[in-house]
DNA sequence: CACTTGACCTGTCCGC
DNA sequence: TGCGGACAGGTCAAGT
């Protein structure tokens, strides 16, 4: 699934689209994805504004002028995708999803969001009236907006035509059904299992090498895979970026913390952050990578040194990259660069 | 407690 | 072509 690098690349997307939208309408296709009361959803997600967008770990948040936010965790197979009239901007998992028709099969949750229901102040009311009147010199009405996707698709989702009454449109997909988005309060978002068991994020100023070596050192005889996927450990890593930063480091993934020296986690420390900095500044794994300038598809890994290039020669060395299994997940490794130290 | 495995889902690929 | 099994960018519950 997207990981930091791919999070960070929605958020970054979105804060530049979102902020100041209101939430005119939402529709799911499956309780698991949008588990959410219908009474909170009609009181605190409807007609409510995006304040913000934010990441912590691999989850986003999008913030409302309800106190309340919108919690979307992705999992492996989830992408989020913006329509309006004019722009397009999808990223996460990369899928077709990411540049075609939407909704799609893989479609959980839509909303449908507006820059008509401004709060009731005066600049907002300013704003609408404004809004209106660009809408008048248009010739269209208010309330049937153009649609960008058309009225039998949505039917053939099950959707009621007035649900398309809208013109920007955000899109949840997610193949397999792990992920979701979730409605809570705020100031609870602190308080959720996953936030109180996460660990630092890893490119933040307090997160030192002296921190993360005690952290990691906590689960001595675990392997250094296993350690860095936990995301209690540290925030944000998964399995391509696992692999990456231990070949960036030299390290055998089976590797257990305990073999490993000062000297390995110092350099370690030190991948991490290269290997998800650089990611981020690509765009991650996919979104823009994904499609080049013309619309095509293009090759979204092309940065990676070793994930999912089992069979080609080693960036470092020219040895054939191997892939294996090691904490339960497919593992990529240089049999040469990265030696599995033991004592 | 530390650590590993199975479950949650759909779709695709690979071998018979 | 059809079918079974493995596997997939994640996390949690339940098991040892």
């Amino acid at each position: 699934m997207p990981e930091l690098p791919e999070v960070e690349t929605i958020r970054t997307g979105l804060a530049a689209l979102l902020p100041g939208k209101a939430v005119s309408n939402v529709w799911h296709d499956w309780a698991k994805s949008f588990p959410n009361a219908e009474e909170d959803v009609k009181a605190f997600l409807i007609g409510a504004r995006v304040i913000d967008v934010r990441r912590r770990a691999k989850v986003l948040i999008i913030d409302l002028s309800s106190a309340y936010s919108l919690v979307i965790h992705l999992k492996m197979t989830g992408q989020m995708v913006y329509k309006s009239q004019n722009e397009h901007f999808g990223a996460g998992h990369p899928t077709d999803s990411l540049i075609g028709q939407l909704p799609d099969k893989s479609t959980r949750v839509i909303f449908c969001l507006s820059e008509k229901e401004a709060p009731p102040d005066l600049n907002a009311r300013k704003q609408r009236s404004a809004e209106e009147n660009v809408q008048k010199a248009h010739g269209m009405n208010t309330e049937a907006v153009g649609t960008v996707i058309d009225q039998e698709r949505w039917q053939s989702f099950g959707l009621r035509p007035k649900a398309t009454r809208c013109d920007v449109h955000l899109f949840f997909n997610d193949q397999r059904k792990f992920g979701w988005v979730r409605l809570i309060p705020t100031a609870e978002i602190p308080n959720i299992d996953f936030m109180r068991k996460v660990g630092p994020e890893p490119l933040s100023t307090e997160f030192t090498p002296s921190i993360f070596i005690e952290r990691v050192r906590r689960r001595k005889n675990s392997n250094i895979k296993a350690v860095l996927l936990d995301q209690t450990v540290i925030a944000g890593i998964g399995n391509i970026y696992a692999d990456e930063s231990l070949w960036a480091a030299k390290i055998h993934p089976l590797t257990l913390v305990k073999d490993l020296s000062e000297q390995n986690l110092q350099v370690l420390y030190k991948e991490i952050r290269d290997v998800l900095r650089l990611s981020i500044e690509k765009g991650g794994s996919s979104d823009r990578n994904y499609v080049d300038a013309a619309g095509r598809k293009g090759s979204y890994l092309n940065f990676a040194n070793v994930f999912r290039r089992e069979g080609q020669p080693c960036n470092r060395c020219g040895t054939i990259i191997i892939k294996t299994r090691v904490a339960g997940r497919g593992t990529h490794i240089c049999p040469n660069c990265q030696k599995e130290i033991k004592r």
